[in-house]
RNA sequence: GGAGGGGUGGCCGAGUGGUUAAUGGCAGCAGACUGUAAAUCUGCCGACGAGAGUCUACGUAGGUUCAAAUCCUGCCCCCUCCA
């Protein structure tokens, strides 16, 4: 368990957060100062969509292990800069978004930070500040001189943001260019205002980070480190926080507990350790016996794992929650009313309403001739009985106490509920 | 401003008058095997329709033709070279 400032470096190496650091030494001298006292660190988080998502997980933990050892975290939301655009990684310009898009998704990113970070007026209490800020009512030319004049055209050629557009001969725009002269202002900005000595990100933003920090010491000879968390990829190579059916959103609104938690319940075996050591707080000696369990006890190792991070996300009594209805729908095989639910009309299913038609307001299935092949692949059911006829009528027989069950493949379940005419 | 090349399904990428809802790869879905894992194998993979079939789709708008992603014209966008 963290006990003090300076244990944040030993505990992000031996977690698996640390890619790369400015100065190692330095910053943990810095930490370990009794005299100085907590130090702020900030994470920039562009605000391109209404939350955040898996793939910004470990920014996030590495802000609350900051926080946890005696340290004040910094949420820096790109309100400014998300208007300029990141080059970074990317081949063409990022659409722009329009200003009520950003303070949108400002907005639904802050709630996120509320379930990880402890926000307050107090020296270790998390901050969250906006870019625009300090950005927006920049003059140009006193910028130009007191800031530009620090940056050579021919360094900022030379950061992979800028040189692989040019090697690959895609255009980048001056607008962009500027992106990353913005980025480095920030950093001196949170220093002055908040003493905020490191900068945190994922290792694409080194080239940003480090430009940050010596902007720092030539304007103001300030001592800045920079810190960089590994690209995160799964087992199998594919990015972190992208599935199927889209991305693995952090809030409730956006995919619910229970998918979320079935996310990571579904984890490769050979990413539960670093997954463990990376989401979850759990001590790593912990870690490294539920790392060494084998084959099917392996289950019980991603069942702590799910449970761990979804407690975080979306707290203990959802976790529950999710973990009762994933442990009686997959290892009982009954229906748990938790799962997630359409509403029909017991009107429409007098009738008899067809099967495919079900699996589509379900969500299981995009499109009814999706639904259909389906259903003839052998895949669908309905409370769990294989349904093979793509013309199957379900009427109000299949109702148990109001809800029947629709299955999907091997994973994917919902309930659909009947609801009398009159209620709807 | 001039010359040339290009815009095809979620992505990459073939196709250059009919047999083309459009080769192939990736991604995805289902089945088998399993441990709600990975790997592998098999099938599927535009929408609607029980089906015959109908509709929509190859940047965009028109045109030629019995028939166009494929030919012609205008427009939009991207790239390269020249000035």
């Amino acid at each position: 368990m963290i006990s003090s400032r300076a244990d944040f470096l030993r505990t992000i190496i031996d977690r698996g957060f640390l890619h790369q650091c400015t100065d190692m030494e330095a910053l943990s001298e810095r930490l370990a100062s009794s005299s100085l006292g907590p130090a702020g660190a900030y994470i920039g988080f562009d605000a391109t969509a209404s939350s955040l998502h898996v793939g910004s997980l470990m920014q996030i933990m590495l802000l609350r292990w900051w926080q946890r050892s005696g340290n004040q975290p910094i949420v820096l939301m790109g309100g400014g800069t998300t208007r300029i655009g990141d080059p970074t990684g990317r081949d063409d310009s990022r659409k722009l978004l329009s200003d009520a898009d950003i303070a949108n998704n400002m907005e639904g990113i802050r709630k996120v930070f509320a379930n990880y970070l402890t926000f307050g007026e107090g020296p270790t209490d998390a901050l969250m500040l906006n870019n625009a800020d300090w950005l927006d009512g920049l003059n140009y030319i006193s910028f130009l001189r007191d800031y530009g004049r620090h940056f050579t055209i021919n360094r900022m050629l030379t950061f992979d943001s800028v040189k692989l557009r040019l090697e690959r001969e895609q255009a980048l725009t001056f607008l962009e260019f500027n992106y990353m002269i913005l980025q480095a202002y920030d950093f001196v900005e949170l220093w002055k205002r908040n003493r905020c000595v490191l900068q945190m990100g994922g290792s694409d933003q080194w080239g940003n980070i480090v430009n940050g920090v010596e902007l720092g010491r030539r304007v103001h000879q300030a001592a800045l480190y920079g810190l960089t968390s590994p690209l995160l990829t799964t087992s199998s190579g594919a990015k972190m926080g992208k599935t199927a059916s889209g991305a693995v959103w952090l809030n409730a609104e956006m995919l619910s507990p229970y998918d979320f938690w079935q996310f990571w319940r579904n984890t490769e075996d050979a990413d539960v350790g670093r997954f463990l050591r990376l989401y979850t707080e759990l001590p790593l000696d912990e870690i490294a016996r539920l790392e060494a369990l084998d084959g099917a006890e392996r289950n019980e190792a991603k069942k702590i794992l799910a449970n761990a991070v979804t407690a975080l996300a979306h707290g203990a009594e959802a976790t529950a929650e999710a973990a009762e209805t994933a442990r009686r729908t997959f290892e009982e095989g009954a229906l748990s009313q938790n799962l997630p639910s359409v509403d029909v009309a017991t009107q429409d299913l007098r009738g008899g309403m067809a099967l495919s038609s079900l699996l589509v307001a379900a969500g299981l299935s995009a499109s009814l001739g999706e639904a259909k092949r389906l259903i003839q692949q052998g895949g669908a059911k309905l409370n769990d009985v294989v349904i093979k006829d793509p013309a199957a009528k379900v009427d109000e027989d299949a109702l148990k106490d109001g809800v029947l069950k629709l299955t999907a493949g091997k994973k994917r379940h919902a309930l659909v509920r009947a609801i009398p005419e009159t209620a709807l």
